[in-house]
DNA sequence: AATGAATGAGCGTTCATTCAT
DNA sequence: TATGAATGAACGCTCATTCAT
């Protein structure tokens, strides 16, 4: 809960503790956490290898930290739905997606979710969230009696996994995907 | 040096460096590749370690070599598209994704894609194969006219990323996603 | 870090890292630098093994470190010159090599040479400035006009091949050469 | 014994345990014989690895048979001496140093001797036999009761080790020293 | 709170050597 | 005689972790 808004980039600033955890996102994000040693940890977060272990007593404890406090699922937000307006809806979802994390945060989450349990467990919250959202957000845009249950559950998910894939997707790929035109497609579908 | 047709599961059989790369495949499935010990693959193969370097100069050897002889990316393959069905003919070409590739290879190839160039090559093509493919499809399936080139891409590129994002996304979360579903989900958005 | 005067001798006293040079000095010296284990190093010097990576990250910044602080060329050094005695010249010069460094430490220069640049550059230093001194200790030494510089040049590149060698030749033949005949020998010859 | 007139370089030719040979003396002098592996020689030398241990069952077999067959300290060959000319007479000795060994050979001598006895043993004996004969050519190029027993000694001694030595020298120190010059000047110094 | 020396387990890799064929 | 798979000991090096200060 430390950071403040916004995203800082690559700068070392604040206390030690706080200096450790962005170095540890830079790195963690571009290499891994299994291929980041801490010793690289304090270099980059200038700060004396031992002080890291003094703050987080096993290395894990940096990534654990890193999730918890900055990826943040919001649950529970209002969803703006306008009725008649299904793919407007998702779209404007889709700008709110309910995970506070910066880009390197995300990548992490993703990266390390099948080997660490706590990881896996937050990005399986978050993924569980933006379902609920996206299913509410198409209850209250669609005219009623339109979507059985079944019909509005499988777009909601397939909209859900969109919007967390195409970050991995375009990384990998080169390939971009516009969430816009496929909140379009979905709706077009359920219509 | 080819695998036949199936998966050999955790089965140490055949010649040692087979039975080297079914060890690794499993544990790097499992455990991902850094965090896998070129020792426990060869204990797992059961084969001295040595012999391991032997047949794998290096360790990476061992990942590139996986994604060279058991993933395998169909290219130019048929596809099997019936007129005015085209939420069937994309659940076949789901059936028939042109990736030869065990799950363990397939979780693999995500997970180590962003930090080794050659898996992320691999999976790079597989992507756009899957694309093309479902591109191709749907322009067969579908009355003429009906699908501009535009909607016609995010119908594909929602459907790949569906398709290979669901494995991950079932790991992760638990929550499994349906093809068909999606299949209807997409071809309804685009009558 | 310099070395204070005189040399210690297989004494393992000091910090830790003084501890892990001497024993290198002595085990270079005896079996050379390549069959030298660094774990046959860190048990001679009484410490961990990884300790010995603590303080140089790899295993030749050990010879180098030998070589940089253990043995010095003096350059510019005064040259004490007899003038009319040339031959007590040339020996007092030999007493006083400008060679920093313990017998083991010279027989490693030696050893090494010709694989490692730095320890080669180090010995051509030495070489070139025992030469350079006494040419000019012979120059002050001899009844002027009596030795042209093509003459007084072989002399001191003899008499400098002489000291560098003698150590090396008994070592390897048992047969002792005596610097101060040497230095007759050669006066007799400029004469 | 094997090796006819002249010295082959680098062309691998002949049976295989010449080849392996001829290989493993250009590694040897290049690199050392710690830091060169069996493999290495084998591939240089192109023939599979296990025919270097049918060959040579130890690795240093190779070094010893290397030293045992090719090189050769001639000893009791003639000496010609000419009375009156002691400078012509040693620089006549060292044009015809009683060594047959191709440069590389001479290197391995020098490098291994320290480290290997039978190395050690032959090159001893080579200095053993360059002094004896350049005492026995001083003996007979000087005019009678000009040099005293330990004179001729010292004199002989000298100019084997700048013979011994000069290569070495101009390899680590590109300083090139003229046997002639020191002929004649040792020659100068017994007159 | 801060530090860097110390520790040791274990990693990837090398390599001499063996051996069945 | 010829071969390359197999073996295992040891090597250089890394690194999480501990600890005295």
């Amino acid at each position: 809960m430390r950071r403040p808004e916004g995203y800082r980039h690559a700068v070392r600033i604040g206390d030690a503790r706080t200096r450790i955890l962005d170095a540890a996102e830079e790195l963690f994000a571009t290499s891994g956490y299994e291929a980041t040693p801490a010793s690289m940890i304090a270099k980059l977060a200038n700060v004396p290898k031992g002080l890291v272990f003094h703050y987080f007593p096993r290395k894990i404890d940096v990534l654990v930290t890193l999730v918890d406090e900055r990826t943040l699922v919001e649950e529970d937000r209002d969803v703006e739905a306008v009725p008649g307006d299904p793919a407007g809806t998702l779209s404007r979802l889709a700008r709110r997606l309910p995970l506070r994390a910066s880009p390197a945060m995300r990548r992490i989450l993703f990266r390390e979710a099948d080997t660490h349990v706590s990881v896996r467990e937050r990005l399986s919250r978050l993924n569980g969230e933006l379902i609920r959202r996206a299913r509410f957000a198409l209850e209250l845009a669609l005219p009623t009696a339109r979507g059985d249950a079944a019909r509005l559950e499988v777009a909601a998910a397939t909209f859900a996994a969109v919007l967390l894939y195409q970050e991995t997707l375009t990384q990998l790929t080169g390939h971009r995907i516009d969430p816009d035109a496929v909140a379009e497609l979905i709706a077009g579908g359920l219509l």
